[in-house]
RNA sequence: GGCGCCAUCGUCUAAGGGUUAGGACGGAGCCCUCUCAAGGCUCUAAUAGGGGUUCGAAUCCCCUUGGCGCUACCA
């Protein structure tokens, strides 16, 4: 039975690195048919907020993505604790009374060797350990990594292969903290063994720590999970992505409130680290499940490209544009709603015309916030001329033309594309203007943009009475 | 410092003993055209350095360099 987990500390909000963690898991599960499950590995109680599970919720929420279980570490602390007392009963961990090290630790490892263990506490005897700890003197408990060996701990990792370390590189970590609540190791790995986790994927700077996870793993008597640890995502500096150095760039939710497609930045984010070997880029969710799979798992890590000035991954936007102008349009309307029901836009009564006015533009749109920035005049009366606009209007005897023009298709019933063609031209033909003088003309009056779809597209999308009246307002 | 991992265009990546080292983003240009996009086409740009092995190395091995990770009673 194929089960996968995401385990989030949360400890701040949802990150990019970790929603590709997620998705990773969650393509591996859906792809073999496997259980997908949520863990909230919330053993840090001093930086755990609500807050952050909130935003982890939003963000996955949001990407679309879903989990079949879910679990809290909090809840199970029974269980690691447990865990600590068998391993401690086998003999495989020791009580370390030494007070903790704080902050300069750093400094023992490096005058010259490495940390292994605090002097003293691994050969002490039972007696005086028990006698020390019923007398109420703190101790957290150790993991008694075998010393002078030759015991190598090895596994095999679904993407980086052959892994391999001498114990006598490990140092004697600890399983249980002097307060009771276990580390991140035992936590996660009393809980991978009981949950039946069967393959652990999770970023490459776990990659080392596993030699530990392996260890923690014999002495429970669980079965090994397999291993397959993701190349991390890295700031254009190559320093870790973070929230303090590099700002928003790092949050899920930057992302929506940039207007993207969920379905879209899950392309992106797969893309980083993983590719489907056969140069597509543009995927469905569906495509992506379909050929999964940890060959395409590179091993090196991937740069987010961005800058102060500009925030977002180029190559992110472009996908999202992609998807934007491919996806059959009814699919992106509920977005493209909502973005502009937020934006305080009325939503148009004719659903038809709706869809066949996004159809129009969404072509050379990028993100869904420009339905409701450039496409303002579709979409709303009040809007504003630009300059390069002003320009086209500005042009001698366009605007009493642009008004003449608005009189005759007043006074007509028909108006279609071909109506209004008919009447612009024969206008432009009487005065002797070129066409174009009142195509461009047309485009500006009823957007107020010198930019945009086919004027005559134009004037259907924006309907009849808006187009009239748009015209004699230049006037 | 110790241990581990990694190294192809600026960025994401393909090629895993034999290719003019391919694709995409970005940038530049051309075409299309009522404008702008989109689309099509062209150009730009890479195997970190040095040694091996081999008829032949981006690819295998070693060294160097560089980057990243772990080295906490953080995860």
């Amino acid at each position: 039975m194929l089960r996968v987990r995401f385990a989030p500390s949360p400890t701040g909000y949802l990150h990019i690195g970790s929603a590709r963690t997620f998705i990773f898991n969650w393509l591996y599960a859906r792809r073999n048919g496997g259980t997908m499950i949520l863990r909230l590995d919330d053993t840090d109680v001093e930086r755990n907020t609500q807050a952050s599970v909130d935003s982890i919720y939003d963000g996955l929420n949001w990407l679309d993505l879903s989990w079949d279980e879910f679990y809290r570490q909090s809840d199970r602390l029974d269980l690691h604790r447990a865990a600590a007392a068998t391993i401690l009963e086998k003999g495989l961990a020791y009580r370390d009374f030494t007070p903790a090290a704080g902050p300069d630790a750093e400094e023992k490892a490096h005058d010259g060797m490495a940390w292994r263990a605090n002097p003293g506490q691994r050969e002490m005897s039972k007696e005086e350990s028990d006698a020390r700890a019923a007398a109420g003197e703190p101790f957290v408990i150790r993991y008694r990594v075998p010393r002078d060996t030759g015991r190598v701990v090895s596994f095999k990792d679904s993407v980086y292969g052959d892994q391999s370390k001498s114990c006598d590189d490990i140092e004697d970590f600890a399983l249980l903290r002097s307060s009771g609540m276990p580390t991140y190791h035992l936590a996660s790995c009393a809980d991978d063994a009981d949950l039946r986790i069967s393959n652990i994927i999770r970023g490459q700077d776990h990659l080392t720590n596993t030699f530990k996870h392996v260890l923690i793993f014999e002495a429970l008597g669980a079965a090994i999970p397999q291993f397959a640890h993701l190349p991390l995502l890295i700031a254009p500096d190559g320093a870790k992505l973070s929230k303090r150095k590099h700002g928003p760039v790092v949050s899920v939710t930057t992302y929506r409130d940039a207007g993207f497609l969920p379905h879209s930045y899950v392309n992106f984010l797969c893309l980083l680290g993983w590719s489907p070997k056969d140069n597509r880029e543009q995927m469905t969710r569906q495509e992506i499940i379909d050929i999964f799979s940890f060959e395409g798992i590179n091993r090196s890590n991937a740069v987010v490209n961005f800058t102060e000035e500009d925030p977002i991954d180029p190559k992110a936007l472009w996908l999202n544009g992609q998807h934007l102008r491919s996806l059959p349009v009814a699919e992106i309307m509920p977005a493209v709603t909502k973005v502009l029901e937020t934006a305080g836009y009325t939503i148009p009564t004719d659903a038809a015309h709706f869809t066949s006015v996004v159809d129009l533009i969404r072509a050379r749109y990028t993100t869904l916030l420009d339905f409701a920035g450039k496409g303002r005049p579709y979409f709303s009366d009040e809007f504003t001329i630009e300059p390069a606009a002003m320009e086209k209007l500005d042009v001698p005897g366009a605007r009493a033309l642009l008004a003449e023009l608005g009189e005759r298709l007043a006074a007509d019933a028909e108006f279609t594309e071909a109506s209004v063609e008919a009447h612009l031209r024969a206008l432009a033909t009487e005065r002797g203007v070129k066409a174009g003088v009142l195509i461009n003309g047309s485009r500006a009056a009823l957007t107020g943009q010198a930019v945009g779809p086919s004027a005559f597209h134009l004037f259907t999308a924006v309907g009849r009475e808006r187009a009239i009246a748009r015209l004699k307002a230049v006037a």
